[in-house]
DNA sequence: TGTGCAGTTGCAACTGCTTACAGGAGCAAG
DNA sequence: CTTGCTCCTGTAAGCAGTTGCAACTGCACA
């Protein structure tokens, strides 16, 4: 049994039901291995549910993220996007000019968790962050840019 | 002259504007030495510019976030939440169940820096982080609860 | 002094996320 | 089988953030 399935049947001997709309959407998001918005998950399932609704996925995602299935990053986009975790945690590198987006391991934050841990006791939950800047082909034509002018902005 | 104005006086002679509005929101945000929302620095000034409306204020925001005066981050409240940096990049360290917030010296992401610097050769850019975990208080609290409920459940 | 231009403001509208509430569905006890 | 309870869903409403647009302001230049 995979992974997710086991969870899904510890929640529900705990008394929380898996519905078909429930599974459907871990379905989908795990299948998709990326990461989704509301939206597109809404739009995966248009077919097979018709009348599924904005509230009803969004709780379900609150459900998956505290059942520790899936993950919420806020990736500078214009909308939340979710992502299933299974059991290798990571995180993300997103270039704040071109959007190009790598995966980082998560032993990455073992140092920071270190220090939070020693220094104020804290049990850390830094299960997936996004990390933000600016990619090499971006510094290059940034830097390309500034030669041919010398008065531009750093503000919009 | 005060670091902000030395950058604002910058940004003047680029041909950016320094309104009033403009600057009652950076002495504001300034002045508080804390987090704020929009509203609240709506609130403040309330007094002195009746009518400053929302999105000023939030497109001064993005503005001085741009400059480099201001960070913008998602403490886990229910708004976005903006800090004057001045000169001393720092990060936050917020406790899930109770709010506690400590501050975070910035040299603790040094070694992500540098991992991002030298596999990626990305320019990192993280100068306003939040780092979350369960504070000391609240793990004694969650162990005493777990004594006593051992059916707890992990999900709402 | 008059004209043009770019930056800025405030109103209005829009988007996506979130919560409130009533109805439906499944399970357990009687 | 009936009752009662809890969970779950969908509709509707609310909220903060964000964008579009017309009007305004200050500066540069003729």
């Amino acid at each position: 049994m995979s992974h997710h399935m086991k969870v899904a049947r510890q929640l529900q001997e705990q008394g929380y039901r898996l519905t078909p709309q429930r599974l459907a959407i871990l379905e989908v998001i795990k299948g998709a291995g990326c990461h989704m918005s509301i939206q597109d998950i809404l739009d995966k399932l248009a077919d097979s549910y018709p009348t599924l609704s904005v509230p009803t996925v969004y709780r379900n995602l609150q459900w998956l993220k505290a059942a520790g299935l899936v993950a919420e990053t806020d990736l500078g986009g214009e909308c939340h996007e979710y992502e299933y975790i299974g059991e290798e945690p990571h995180h993300h590198l997103v270039c704040l000019e071109c959007g190009e987006r790598h995966t980082l391991p998560d032993s990455l934050l073992d140092p920071v968790r270190e220090y939070l841990r020693e220094t104020y006791g804290y049990l850390p939950r830094a299960e997936h962050f996004a990390f933000f800047g600016i990619c090499p082909a971006c510094q290059e034509h940034a830097h390309a840019e500034h030669s041919h002018d010398e008065h531009h902005a750093d503000a919009p």
